[in-house]
DNA sequence: ATGAAAGCGCTAACAG
DNA sequence: CTGTTAGCGCTTTCAT
C-alpha cells in the first residue's frame, strides 16, 4: 500500500468505474467519513461539517442541508469524536475516579453524575482506582492523556497532592463525597456535621447517656468532619464525653468496625450506645456484638452513616442517616458542566443534607 | 490570530528570544507535543515518536533516546490519545454498558473488568443504559463515535437486534451476565442448569416436595435458563411439577417478587419452599410473607440466585448461589482484548459456575 | 452560502 | 538509525 493512499469510496468509485452501495461501501472501510458524504452530495467537506455541526448547521442553504443529512443517514455516517476533538480541543468526556465501584454509596453517585452527563451528550470514562493512591494517579494520567474535558473525584483525602496537581494543569475538577481541607475546589458532599447531630440527637432523646463513637479515617474529610461533628454535638448536648470511647478507626470498613467495637468493651467503660461513622463500621458492631453475645439494641443501640441500600433488611434494621447519593452525583456532574463551560466559575461547596432513618437498631437504654 | 500559526513553545523561544521553562511553557499551553520535545532535543518529531512507544524504541539509539526521555520528562509531555488514536484506528478503550448500576450484581462485573483492562493499558467508558432500550442503541453509537476498540454489554436479550447490529459492524463485542440465544458471540455467563440444580438438590435433600418457582424474565437468558433449567430438574428429582406454582416474573425486582409470592399463595396449593430465580426476587418473597405473617423458614423456605452482598445479614440470612461477578468481568475483559488483538478468535462461551451457599432461609419442611 | 486551505498531534512508510 | 513526507477525520479561518 503506497504512502498517503486513500480510501475513499468517493475514489474507489473512479478508481473502478463503478457505482458503490453504502453495503459495499460499509465492507471497504469501518465507517463513512465527512469525505464520503461529500463527495456523494457534490460539495466540499466543510460544508458538510457546517450542517452536520447544529452550531453552523444555518449556514447552509436549508435544502442543501437537508440533502447532505439525508446521504449522511444514507451512508451511514457517524462523526469521528476523536478527529473531531483532536480539532476542537473538547472531547465531551468526562472522568470519573472512585475509590471502590463495590461500595455500595458509590454506585447510585456514578449513576447520577453519568446521567447527567448523558443528559448533555458527555460521557464518563470510570475508573475504580482500588482505593490505592499509585493508581489513582496514573488513571488521572490516563484520562489527562485522552483529553477530557474535565475529572470527578469520589475519592480524595483532606491533604491530597493528587488535587492539587489536577488543579495547577487547569482541568476542570470537581469532588464529590470527599473533600480536601482547602477550599480552592468545587465539592459537593453531605452535612456531616447535621447528620451527627440528629443521630446524637435521636439517641439522647432516647435517653442514651453513655455514647461510644467509631469514627473512620482522619486523612478523609468525612471521617474528620464526622469526629470533629461528635466532639462538638456530644458537648452541647451535655453528654459525657469519654475520649477512651472514642475511636477512629483506620478504614471505613466492616472489620476495622468490628475491631473497633473489641476495642471499647475492653476499656471496662460503660456504655448504652455507639454512634458509628458510617454502616460498614455499624455492620462491624453487629459482627462484635453476636462475638460477645450482646443483643442489639436490647444491650447496645447502634446507628450508622449512608444507608447503604438494604441495611432495612438486617438484623435488626439499621437506624442510620440517609445521604442523596443520586442527587451528589447529579450535583457534582452539573457542577462539573458548569465549570467546563466557564473555568473561572468561582469554586463552590455544596453540602446536601443526610435525613435522620430510625429502624431497629436503636431503643431505649436498657441499664 | 493568523490561521495555522503555532505557538509551539520552541518557536516562542525564537521569537522572543528568551529560554522558557517548563513552568512557563505550561502557562503558555496546555500541554508539551511531540514537536516541542523534538525541537527541544533537536531531532526530528518522528523520532521522539519512535523512542516513547515502546514498540519502536528500539530503532532509536540508547543514549538519543535516553535524551529524548529526559526531555519528554522535563516538559511534562504526555502523548495526546486523541492524535494517536486517530492515526493508529487504536484507542485503548473499550465501551461498558450495564442496565442498571445499582443492582449489585453488576458493581463487581465492573469492576473486574476494569482492572483487566487498566492492567493492560485500556480504560472503561462506563454507561449505564437505565435498562432502556433506546438510551442503549444511543449510547452504543456514542461508544462507536468515539472509536473504542469493543465493547461489553451487561444487559442483552435473548433476541437483540442491538447485539446483531453490533456484530455487524464487526466491533468486537463480548456479552457478559446474560448472552443471546444464537451462538454467534462471545460470551460469559453463568453456569444457570447447575445452580438451579444445586438449589433443588438442596430442598428436596431437606425434605421438600412441593417446591414453588419464581422466575425472571424470559427475554433474559438467565430468566430462561433458570426456568428450562427448573423444569428439566424438577422432573429429574421427581417431585410434584404443579404449573399454577410455576411463575415468571416480568422483572428481576423485589416488587415483582412480592407480588409473585402472593399469586402462589392465592392459588390455595400448598407449597412448602419457593424457589427464586434470583436474590431480588427473593427478597420480595419476605416482603410478602412478611405481609401474610408467615414465617420464613419455619413456614416456607426460600432460595435465591446471585448471592449479592449483604443477603447474608438478612433477617433471615438467604440461601443462595453464589456467581464469581468479579471473574465474570475479569473473563469477559479478557476474551474481548482477544478478539481486538484478533478479531477473527472463534466466538466462545464461558459458563462460569455457581456455588451453592446455605444460610438460614431453608431448612426441613414443618407440615 | 460555499469552497479552499491549513492544521489539531500523532505515526508509519519510505528514503537515505 | 534518523529525517521526510503524508495523512488519520475533522473544523475553522479566510476568500469568494
Amino acid at each position: 500500500m503506497q504512502p498517503g493512499r486513500r480510501h475513499s469510496p468517493a475514489e474507489s468509485v473512479a478508481l473502478f468505474g463503478y457505482s458503490l452501495t453504502p453495503m459495499i461501501l460499509r465492507m471497504l472501510k469501518t465507517r463513512a467519513n465527512i469525505k464520503d458524504v461529500a463527495s456523494r452530495a457534490g460539495v466540499h467537506p466543510s460544508t458538510v461539517s457546517r450542517v452536520l455541526n447544529p452550531a453552523t448547521r444555518s449556514m447552509v442553504s436549508e435544502s442543501l442541508a437537508r440533502e447532505i443529512v439525508r446521504i449522511a443517514d444514507e451512508l451511514g455516517y457517524r462523526r469521528n469524536a476523536l478527529a473531531s476533538g483532536l480539532r476542537t480541543r473538547r472531547t465531551f468526556t468526562v472522568g470519573v475516579i472512585i475509590p471502590d465501584l463495590t461500595n455500595p454509596v458509590f454506585p447510585p453517585i456514578v449513576r447520577g453524575v453519568e446521567h447527567t452527563l448523558d443528559g448533555e451528550g458527555y460521557i464518563a470514562i470510570l475508573a475504580d482506582s482500588g482505593s490505592k493512591r499509585r493508581s489513582e494517579k496514573a488513571l488521572i494520567e490516563n484520562m489527562t492523556a485522552r483529553q477530557v474535558d474535565g475529572l470527578i473525584l469520589a475519592a480524595a483525602n483532606r491533604k491530597d497532592p493528587l488535587v492539587d496537581q489536577v488543579i495547577e494543569q487547569g482541568i476542570p475538577l470537581v469532588l464529590v463525597n470527599r473533600t480536601v481541607d482547602k477550599h480552592n475546589v468545587t465539592a459537593v458532599i453531605n452535612d456531616d456535621e447535621l447528620g451527627i447531630d440528629l443521630a446524637v440527637g435521636h439517641l439522647v432523646g432516647l435517653g442514651h447517656r453513655q455514647i461510644a463513637y467509631i469514627g473512620g479515617p482522619q486523612r478523609t474529610s468525612t471521617g474528620y468532619a464526622r469526629y470533629r461533628a461528635f466532639l462538638k454535638t456530644a458537648k452541647k448536648a451535655g453528654i459525657k464525653l469519654d475520649r477512651d470511647l472514642i475511636i477512629n478507626a483506620r478504614e471505613f470498613t466492616e472489620t476495622a468496625g468490628q475491631a473497633a467495637f473489641h476495642e471499647l468493651i475492653k476499656t471496662g467503660k460503660h456504655f448504652t450506645a455507639v454512634l458509628s461513622a458510617n454502616d460498614l463500621l455499624a455492620l462491624g458492631c453487629y459482627d462484635a456484638l453476636e462475638e460477645l453475645g450482646l443483643r442489639c439494641p436490647e444491650d447496645i443501640s447502634v446507628t450508622g452513616f449512608n444507608d447503604m441500600p438494604y441495611v432495612d433488611r438486617f438484623a435488626p434494621p439499621l437506624t442510620t442517616l440517609h445521604i442523596p447519593h443520586d442527587e451528589l452525583g447529579v450535583q457534582a456532574a452539573t457542577l462539573l458542566l458548569e465549570r467546563i463551560e466557564n473555568p473561572d466559575t468561582p469554586t463552590k461547596q455544596l453540602r446536601l443534607e443526610p435525613r435522620l432513618i430510625v429502624r431497629g437498631s436503636t431503643a431505649v437504654p436498657s441499664a
